[in-house]
RNA sequence: GCCCGGGUGGCGAAAUUGGUAGACGCGCAGGACUUAAAAUCCUGUUCUAGCAAUAGAGUGCGGGUUCGAUUCCCGCCUCGGGCACCA
């Protein structure tokens, strides 16, 4: 036989790789088309697709990927249908800024790295299922990352803005924040300012709750949960009303401590808030406080603002009036750590708020605690108590009747005091911020929009059409009505006659005769105002350019009352396959909390009018706010038109440069043909947007696409049968690095891709754990310029990929970092010697027992099975490595113990436990055969070591039978003369047993 | 500053619900085999004292609860990670 050294020079271990490529073993269906696969579950384990760089594998990588490898050959082994999939995050700066350096086209630097990471991948025997490697910039790919973009712009949860970017003075680049060290430049070292861009935004805010509200359901380690809640940072408070002195103005304060109310004692404002001009604007204090807002915007567009040494503010010269009516005027200040926004932007300021204070001393502005001093007891639990006493001698007010509760109690009754007594309205803030989309680069999916100056300046005709029981002037409508009208529209929103008894025809009729409708017109239809759109439209049988449905009435389940007014309405036949055809687009809102119209019908309504359900939570019950900011962002006209999704996908051109343009536009905006194209709506000229998405984009639904590949030409179908199979993933393991940016934004869109019914769960993974960092042997972070990188092609060279990955697991914790030491492969290495040597040893009869190595092979699966559920993996190599030691004293090996041996190493060696198991003549990969289960009747060992311990030192211990009694095990140690020596003659106060552990005797 | 993790031999680390602290591996020392070395095998290896039996100390520090604490409680020190003007 040969030896392991001989095995591995013979590319024994490539002979496996290829052995399982050829038979495709790890590749799986969904379908269960063999015997084999039928009945079984699923199980999808995940990690995160790598980058991948010209550097090639870090050693980093293979540590997540051999942990989620051995728990997925393991679940394979225990009957689980496994997909375990892999790909790459193509996109991305370094190969962009490869590209500026060398002028290389990307795509095909791209190619060449992906190939190598292929290769370094395929040499440490991972159990990937290889026909599903995605690569987020394969444009067949990318085409599914535009089409989930498409969707969020038309649910109205994409839009523009103006935000702050890193603009690099000198290389005219925007940088990213990566980019920026110490407010310079990354690459040329120059100084970094902050410039405004208009830049696409998603609306994550909006589903700020649910994602808060999903952590709840799923399995993640308690740190990556705290740290998400942290990130969304959720508050609950009041908003108060505040009147302005001499002026014809109110705003509201966001106070997320409302306890201390009444002991608000001045305003500050945020120096970027409109108010700021509109209450100093012809006043004396004009000039001063305009400067003094330039400025600190200035300095908040540098590099860092520190609130210790950059604290400043300036009085504006108003009184916030008669502060809830107890007749103090509070002044108003602009400061300049007063955000913008969080809140309102306008902050309420007490003694009891340790920066208030700082700034109130600052300008020796008047301070006064809300509790009486003598309330001591109370005052404690007050925040920054010191401060209280500092200031006991201010003036004193009693606000309400605390009765020497705890402060976190007596909340909840002062914010219902405030509700109750109308001081305020309670009002919740979150610390997330929506999403910047937009990067100015070229190596990113193209945003697959256009922008159409003509579509932007066309004017329409609004008809606005109310519901049961209401009326032209109600809601959301004047309010909305002014805004078109304003942008030189026209509005038709008429009462309708006989509101509370409706006649749908009669209504219509009403709607022909006192209006024009034609292709230019809109029509919004609220409620059982939607049925009346339905009856208009097939009535006319003319196209019209738009309808907006606001929480349309589909069927007549009504409450009893109102109901039989509803059904004699209306015949409740509507024919949607004409009214389809009466307009390209059908937006419809619903309202998630209104009870009274079904979210069933209404999908139902959006399958029958081809249109665009949006499910949201507006201002008010059943949009009936007076301001309704939902309406408008679907009704206003921002001119950016979105790519018809049957053109998708919107590939990258070629450029001959990469470089941004001079005022920092994306290398796309180079290219005149590119960019100039005609409008989809209007025919028209149109631009394209030039802006690409962020790295995140293809990382956000990576976890699906391996489910909907099609196999024969590599296209994606969006197959709900195969997500159903797949989704959500069982567990995903990644680094903590990506547990607030990442993880947040897939399940925003998983969540959302949930809330429009493409896909089966709200929540896109189950169960999520982190890995610890693999550092050098020096114990700081690998970095070429330290040059201390390990590198796997050289270890895998030096001790085969079996040790290598039996060393990753064995180093340390799996959560914790640990530094790389070579000798440990040695170790390793020399254990995997000692499992091939056992081979010789071995007969092949299967009858024959030998039980102490029965017993510690049942107590090595019991370990080994549960080490690995909970990612102990070096205690379960630990074990192995017992186990072997044990089996080597043995003059000869039985054939049961040592092929179970082999299954249970085989998930951390693989090779060389299928080479092991071909030898013993098997014909089947050991990666299928069946994971053994512990005999707990064999691990159970029959003598046990119990100790005697006086005062608690161990004194002496016994060989005893498993099975001995209480007293009997009691009596020996009382017998023991070592024992006997420590006790002196003394009677024992207590004798304590603790079953087969220990006899504790106490004098 | 706030929120999470850690701190155990020369090193990486183990240790069920509070129950023999240091499993397993590295390194080191001694031995066997060898002309020699490597490899392999055997023995020892927390520290201090002792030839040894043995005794004492010991899980970042200081207290507490307990027959018994690495484990639970209180107060600190320290390292790593995340957030950081969020009213």
């Amino acid at each position: 036989m040969k030896t392991y050294q001989e095995f591995l020079e013979e590319q024994g271990e490539k002979k496996w790789q290829k052995y399982w490529e050829d038979n495709k073993i790890f590749e799986v269906t969904e379908e269960s088309p063999s015997v084999k696969t039928q009945g079984r579950e699923k199980f999808y384990g995940l990690i995160e697709f790598p980058y991948p760089s010209g550097a090639g594998l870090h050693v980093g990588h293979p540590r997540p990927f051999t942990a989620m490898d051995v728990i997925c050959r393991k679940k394979r082994m225990q009957g689980k249908n496994v997909l375990f999939p892999i790909g790459f995050d193509a996109f991305g700066l370094p190969t962009e800024n490869f590209a500026i350096k060398t002028g290389r086209p990307p795509a095909e630097v791209t190619a060449e790295n992906i190939a190598n990471f292929t290769r370094q991948l395929k040499m440490l025997g991972y159990s990937f299922a290889w026909d599903r490697a995605v690569d987020t910039t394969d444009p067949k790919y990318y085409k599914w990352t535009q089409w989930i973009f498409l969707q969020l712009f038309k649910h109205g949860l994409a839009y523009k803005k103006a935000m702050p970017i890193n603009w690099c003075i000198s290389c005219k680049i925007g940088l990213a924040n990566e980019e920026v060290v110490d407010g310079k430049c990354e690459r040329c070292g120059g100084p970094v300012e902050k410039r405004n861009k208009e830049q696409w935004m998603l609306s994550i805010t909006k589903y700020a709750d649910k994602l808060l509200q999903g952590l709840e359901t799923v399995d993640y380690i308690p740190q990556a949960k705290i740290q998400q809640q942290n990130w969304i940072g959720r508050s609950e408070g009041i908003n108060f009303k505040h009147k302005i002195k001499d002026m014809n103005l109110e705003f509201e304060v966001y106070d997320s401590i409302p306890q201390t109310f009444m002991a608000q004692t001045f305003v500050i404002i945020a120096p970027e808030h409109p108010y700021v001009y509109e209450m100093v604007k012809g006043t004396e204090h004009e000039k001063e406080v305009m400067e003094f807002v330039e400025k600190i915007k200035k300095k908040k567009a540098g590099d860092k603002f520190d609130i210790d040494s950059d604290m400043e503010g300036i009085f504006i010269g108003r009184y916030s009036e008669n502060y809830l009516g107890i007749g103090r005027n509070l002044p108003i200040w602009v400061a300049s750590f007063a955000l913008m926004d969080y809140g309102t932007g306008i902050v309420g300021c007490s003694v009891h708020d340790e920066r208030d204070y700082k700034f109130a001393k600052m300008y020796d502005l008047p301070l006064h605690p809300v509790l009486f001093p003598e309330d001591k007891e109370l005052a404690e639990k007050v925040r920054s108590t010191e401060i209280f006493y500092r200031e006991q001698n201010g003036i004193l007010e009693e606000p309400i009747d605390f009765k020497g509760r705890k402060w976190d109690e007596v909340r909840q009754d002062i914010i219902e005091y405030i509700v109750k007594n109308n001081l305020g309205k309670r009002a919740v803030n979150y610390k997330l911020r929506d999403w910047v989309f937009s990067r100015q680069r070229y190596w990113g999916e193209p945003i697959p929009l256009v922008y159409c100056e003509n579509c932007k300046n066309k004017k329409h005709h609004y008809v606005f059409v109310h519901g049961f029981m209401s009326y032209s002037g109600e809601g959301w409508k004047p309010w909305m009505k002014q805004i078109l009208e304003k942008q030189g529209n026209t509005v038709f929103c008429p009462d309708l006659p006989n509101t509370n008894e409706p006649n749908i025809d009669e209504q219509v009729e009403y709607i022909l005769k006192n209006t024009k409708i034609d292709e230019n017109t809109i029509l919004v239809g609220h409620s059982l105002g939607g049925v009346v759109v339905y009856k208009l439209l097939e009535k006319l049988n003319k196209k019209v350019a738009k309808v907006l449905l606001l929480d349309p009435v589909v069927t007549a389940k009504f409450p009893d009352k109102i109901r039989p007014v509803v059904e004699k309405s209306c015949d409740w036949n509507f024919d949607f396959e004409k009214i389809k055809k009466l307009s390209n687009e059908f937006i419809i809102l619903g309202d998630i909390d209104f009870k009274t119209i079904f979210e069933k019908d209404l999908r139902d309504l959006e399958k029958k009018l081809d249109g665009t359900l949006v499910l949201a939570r507006p201002e008010d019950v059943h949009f009936t706010a007076s301001e309704e900011p939902m309406v408008l962002q679907l009704l206003e006209n921002t001119g950016w038109i979105p790519l018809p999704e049957s053109s998708l996908p919107l590939e990258l051109p070629k450029v001959a440069k990469y470089e941004p343009t001079d005022n920092g536009e994306s290398p796309l905006a180079h290219i005149d043909e590119w960019v100039n194209t005609i409008c989809p709506v209007c025919g028209g000229e149109a631009r394209r947007e030039t802006d690409t998405m962020p790295n995140w984009a293809g990382s956000s639904w990576y976890f699906l696409a391996y489910t909907m590949m099609k196999e024969k030409n590599g296209e994606y179908i969006w197959d709900r049968e195969k997500m159903d199979y797949w989704n959500p993933v069982d567990w995903y393991n990644g680094g903590m690095e990506h547990t607030v940016l990442h993880l947040l934004y897939s399940r925003f869109w998983n969540e959302f891709l949930f809330d429009i019914g493409l896909v089966p769960t709200s929540e896109p993974y189950k169960k999520r754990t982190s890995h610890g960092m693999i550092l050098a042997s020096d114990g700081e972070k690998m970095s070429k310029s330290r040059g201390n990188v390990i590198n796997p092609d050289e270890m895998v060279e030096k001790f085969g990929t079996d040790a290598f990955r039996t060393y990753i697991m064995f180093m340390g914790p799996f959560d914790q970092a640990v530094a790389w030491d070579t000798n440990g492969v040695v170790g390793v290495r020399r254990f995997l010697e000692k499992v091939w040597n056992l081979g010789i040893r071995t007969t092949k009869d299967t009858k024959l027992r030998n039980t102490k190595i029965d017993t510690l092979l049942h107590q090595t699966i019991k370990k080994v099975s549960e080490d690995i559920e909970a990612m102990h993996f070096n205690t379960a190599v630990a074990q192995l490595m017992i186990l072997v030691n044990e089996m080597s004293k043995e003059e000869q090996l039985f054939l049961t113990p040592y092929s179970l041996l082999l299954k249970l190493l085989s998930p951390f060696a693989p090779h060389l436990c299928e080479e092991l198991w071909a030898d013993l003549g098997n014909k089947d990969s050991i990666a299928l055969s069946e994971w053994s289960e512990y005999d707990p009747k064999l691990i159970i060992d029959d003598v046990i070591t119990v100790v005697a311990q006086v005062n608690g030192k161990v004194r002496d211990e016994f060989q005893v039978p498993v099975d001995i009694s209480e007293e009997e095990i009691k009596k020996l140690a009382l017998a023991s003369d070592k024992v006997q020596k420590w006790l002196e003659g003394k009677e024992p106060k207590k004798v304590i047993y603790v079953k087969g552990r220990l006899v504790s005797i106490v004098i």
